[in-house]
DNA sequence: CGTGCGTTTGAGTGAATTCAACGGCTGTGG
DNA sequence: CCACAGCCGTTGAATTCACTCAAACGCACG
């Protein structure tokens, strides 16, 4: 196994993974260490854009990344969250499909769609990450449609707190780098309904919130059960 | 390019692609061909249960296949129909993690995924289409995470349609291998919705339904348009 | 000619949305 | 240090779209 590929414990890889390529102790067979360049984005800045040639693959070195479709009446769809370690930009055909944003100040290592793909041509290891990496991201999505085609809201909030908890640092304590609107957006509901949402699962002492993106889990097992209303 | 590869025309790629590797001209360069078996399954009949271990791949030869998600309280999602030349299975994981049933009697190729990654290893062109095959699935997930998110029942029976449409044979007239329940279950709606969206676009003059699974469509221009409702 | 399943139709309900106003940070300039 | 402006988030009231519950329809099959 590759050095940058993900060590999936047992428990992680029946959640939510983020798409990792990390480059944990040999960054000498990175080819994001190697080849990639490190590009810095502000907040809201356009990565790429929709129907934009696919061209280069990044990583998010650090800060947070959101991918979103828009609807020509405006509706937004935000398809999925980028943090440290993870990779996107991955594309089946000539353009993406989506376009990219950073989400908050943000610092990514950019690497050739082309040299990458030669490179995985010439390594069979580097191969196997990037599928596996493509095979995880697909888990993601298809995790997320059962989200968004058979979830409450009350269910939706708590698969991404719990999404964000395991894949943020800081234990029992989450600090969202995105927006309420993001979080909406991301779980095919309103603003209005994540904010209320959230305050009623305050009420009920399942989270804590001293301020708007700060939010501790104050009763995970609530949590994991609304989650969890999945077949045994 | 693999013989078994799809050779995805450009106004196809930009639809939701069923997840083909087929054998149009070389069977004897085709794992499925050469190392695959066949199977029958009847209609309703159950070829891998969620969580199982993942230990095959197939592709469907005749028939038609969903893959399921069931929640504890008896919601079920459908994550995707599988039409002639698609394959399924795939699985970053060790296990399934959906089940697989056959909408109606169907005749399948089943490859060993450990048969088919040796000959991925040895062979580029296979991994290649292999990769590109995870890819496409990939897509079609973030396009219907789109529909799920954020389109109305009027704008997902359109892109269902659409869909059918492209991907089974027979121009104008649709022949569909599901019952109202898969269509609503795999558009996150209920069988009521379905009927109900589907009668008013037959009084809309918008397709015509002579029998319950057979719909021809008479507009297609105003189907496209409750589908495009996208970005420029 | 029933029986049974899948589909359609109807009536009433409800969860999430829309529309609207308010509250509370944060940063800036007086 | 305070006042104010501009965001972002919360709360309230009314609406709506899809859902639930219920019944009828129609086709296939024995």
């Amino acid at each position: 196994m590759l050095s940058w590929q993900t060590k999936s414990a047992p428990t992680a890889s029946m959640l939510p993974m983020p798409l990792n390529l990390r480059s944990d102790a040999a960054p000498a067979t990175d080819p994001f260490d190697q080849i990639g360049t490190c590009m810095l984005f502000e907040r809201n800045a356009e990565i790429f854009a929709e129907n934009e040639p696919a061209e280069d693959l990044y990583r998010v070195v650090s800060g947070a990344v959101r991918t979103c479709n828009l609807m020509s009446d405006g509706r937004r769809h935000i398809g999925a969250f980028y943090l440290p370690g993870d990779l996107f930009g991955l594309e089946a055909s000539a353009s993406y499909r989506f376009s990219a944003e950073a989400v908050r100040d943000s610092r990514l290592l950019v690497v050739g769609r082309r040299a990458l793909l030669a490179r995985a041509a010439a390594d069979r290891e580097v191969w196997t990450a990037l599928w596996d990496c493509t095979l995880r991201h697909l888990q993601r999505a298809q995790n997320h449609m059962l989200l968004l085609g058979r979830k409450c809201a009350q269910e939706r909030l708590a698969a991404f707190l719990l999404e964000m908890a395991e894949r943020l640092p800081g234990g029992g304590a989450i600090e969202l780098p995105m927006s309420r609107q993001d979080i909406a957006d991301y779980l095919g509901l309103t603003i209005e309904t994540v904010s209320r949402t959230l305050t009623q699962m305050e009420r009920d002492r399942i989270v804590e919130i001293p301020a708007a993106r700060l939010i501790e889990l104050r009763n995970r097992n609530a949590l994991v059960e609304m989650n969890d209303r999945m077949a045994a």
